[in-house]
DNA sequence: TGACAATATGCGCATACAGTCATATACAGT
DNA sequence: ACTGTATATGACTGTATGCGCATATTGTCA
């Protein structure tokens, strides 16, 4: 099986992008449309460095473009994948957890459905 | 955004899950029906303790069922999402990489589709 | 009960990585 | 050129975690 590990390696990788709670809030930031990384900062929460971390890491990866516009730069999503794993684990997550309406409602929210090419 | 963090953080447990070549040679083990330790300690060449630990934790996370006979354990996929999940990244990360064509050859080959109701 | 096989776990180590602080870079306006 | 704003980065710290060794636990068979 060891020929195959470069390729779960590249899985893995793949999948340790949505394995961080700043990273996931990014997303969630971004995947309603292009954003700057300021307006990336208010919505999260997280420091600006640490945002600029995790924004970089990110598009290191191909998961978020980049738009250099003046003075700020704009992040979008580069890979619609990511989007839809998040959708989907959101799903997943809130159908196991019935008991805890709340944070179940929050869950289905999160990822909003794309309308028909959603950016 | 504070009161939405332990949903973010929920979702990053999950995809924690699956952010680990060792644990994912493990589903890929698993996701074709029920094996025992001792079987994945084999067909993953990872060490048995190291497979003891992980099994242990997707056994906690949910992921994975636990059967016991006699004196060994079998495990199998109690989560089909998880398995869903690794699916499309295979066959993401392969359509990114059309120039690498042996380790596309292999990603689309690690989790076989669905028969009708596969475990 | 004793010996053996299968699996799990306590402990220690090494590494990875998220986070922070201070500072650097890039651009805009005066 | 100078100041201010927006973003990125180097250095460091603390914590989490994957791994291996030795050992514990659980079950089988004689």
């Amino acid at each position: 099986m060891d020929e195959l590990d470069p390729v779960f390696d590249a899985v893995a990788a793949y999948f340790s992008v949505l394995s961080e709670p700043t990273r996931l809030k990014i997303m969630h930031a971004v995947c309603t449309g292009e954003k700057t990384v300021s307006q990336i900062v208010a919505q999260t929460g997280a420091t600006q460095t640490n945002v600029s971390r995790h924004l970089g890491l990110m598009h290191r990866q191909g998961v978020l473009a980049r738009r250099r516009d003046g003075n700020q730069i704009h992040y979008s999503v580069a890979d619609p994948t990511m989007v839809e794993l998040c959708r989907t684990v959101c799903n997943r997550i809130a159908s196991t957890i019935d008991e805890r309406r709340p944070l179940k409602r929050q869950l289905l929210r999160l990822i909003p459905a794309p309308k028909k090419r959603a950016a």
